[in-house]
DNA sequence: CGCGAGCTTGACGTTGTTCAACTAGAGTGG
DNA sequence: CCACTCTAGTTGAACAACGTCAAGCTCGCG
């Protein structure tokens, strides 16, 4: 799994974090002097739940996957893409809460942990950020854990095929990169499920499926099923 | 729903949390001065999913129950108990992410949210305190997350016995005071299914229940039941 | 004593999983 | 270019896990 090394200094980097945007000059450049670039190959693993946390990840391309990984099945907690942080939620401690594979090809910033909560303990704006962005992590899962527990399974994966347009991909026909599986694991249901479903909102035309393409003519529709049951 | 004041200066505080040890003499008495203490009394609200945010909780006694609230029916997020806060997660946002309910009478200190940030913008031990705070909160999601993906009914009501006795009232025979709607919603689950594990983990005498107080005579069987499936 | 809320129990239905068989398409090697 | 294999996806049938409904019970309280 040969990764390389192009490094663009930080200063210049074309999709900066906000929260590092609150940095001094001289922070970035301690951050930039501590820092590599990956690239990860879809299914490629970035890491791995309870592995020491020694930096953090930063995602400047691509699609990963976060999941709990504690012997049985995964959970996903959620897709992280262009602009996002792998790990926040284990600055503080040891070991990291989850693992991230790559679901496309990705590009990451790996910088030193230790570094950045130097930072972290310095610059106050920076700092908010962060909480921020953690917090938005937690508005995130508590809504996923809301649907996971109120919401079945057709209306779940009708607010997967909303996301993925709105938040995922950003376009309406869209060409679907993800394989059932993770579709199925992104609801927490069988791939049969999503299979079946996928037919069932093909025979009642609101969604069009070309080969990987999928395109949704109800999105009313679909919406209404997210919020149903 | 009579509130009684007797506040009581944060410095002498029994149950100051961790992070405001951090606070200066002088921030902890800014804290002070625009701080209030409420008591709820069992079944009362404390405060509503999505209603406007301008302070933060800290409970100093007492259990309180922290849920969302959409319409639908309630999904818990986690139990709330001294020591702990309420509204982490909506600290920079105006709009509050859950609701909490006192399932038992509750002491609680309400502080100003500006004032609080303010200083989280002073003093960058106190932030890295709230950090892990927050964080914590991830990682219970988490593991909550978890359980309610892989985990069936008879695991999740093992595991929660097993948090009731460790983590709620830290002894083993207990007095449950939470009604069995209440059980149903921590595990996700109906009422009736409550009643009929607790019938059958009696039977395999694996718990004795005594009116409200249970006892755990098995508890090696519990945890075991409590990872399977 | 009687009322009512919370709890229990049984019968039944629904949802969604699991298993197994089958299909389509992509990649490989002759 | 064609067989061959392998994986991902689809489909159907059987089944299990739970929820729902309805009826009955219990216990505290007026």
């Amino acid at each position: 799994m040969e990764k390389s090394h192009i490094k663009v200094c930080c200063i210049n980097c074309q999709c900066m974090s906000t929260a590092f945007k609150k940095l001094l000059p001289k922070q970035l450049r301690s951050i930039d002097n501590k820092r590599s670039e990956l690239k990860y190959r879809k299914g490629e693993m970035i890491c791995k739940d309870g592995s020491f946390v020694s930096s953090l990840i930063f995602i400047k391309k691509g699609l990963v996957k976060v999941y709990l990984d504690k012997g049985r099945e995964q959970v996903i907690i959620g897709l992280k893409k262009s602009g996002d942080f792998i790990g926040l939620s284990s600055i503080y401690e040891d070991r990291l809460l989850y693992s991230a594979e790559a679901l496309e090809d990705t590009d990451a910033c790996i910088t030193d942990l230790r570094t950045f909560n130097t930072i972290l303990n310095e610059n106050a704006a920076f700092s908010t950020e962060i909480i921020k962005l953690i917090n938005k992590d937690l508005a995130k899962i508590y809504d996923r854990m809301y649907s996971f527990s109120n919401i079945q399974i057709r209306g779940r994966f009708a607010e997967l095929l909303l996301a993925l347009m709105e938040n995922i991909y950003e376009s309406n026909p869209f060409e679907l990169k993800l394989s059932r599986k993770v579709m199925a694991e992104l609801v927490s249901t069988s791939n049969e499920s999503i299979s079946r479903l996928t037919k069932e909102f093909k025979s009642k035309n609101i969604i069009k499926v070309k080969g990987r393409v999928f395109e949704i003519s109800d999105i009313e529709e679909l919406r209404r099923l997210s919020f149903e049951e």
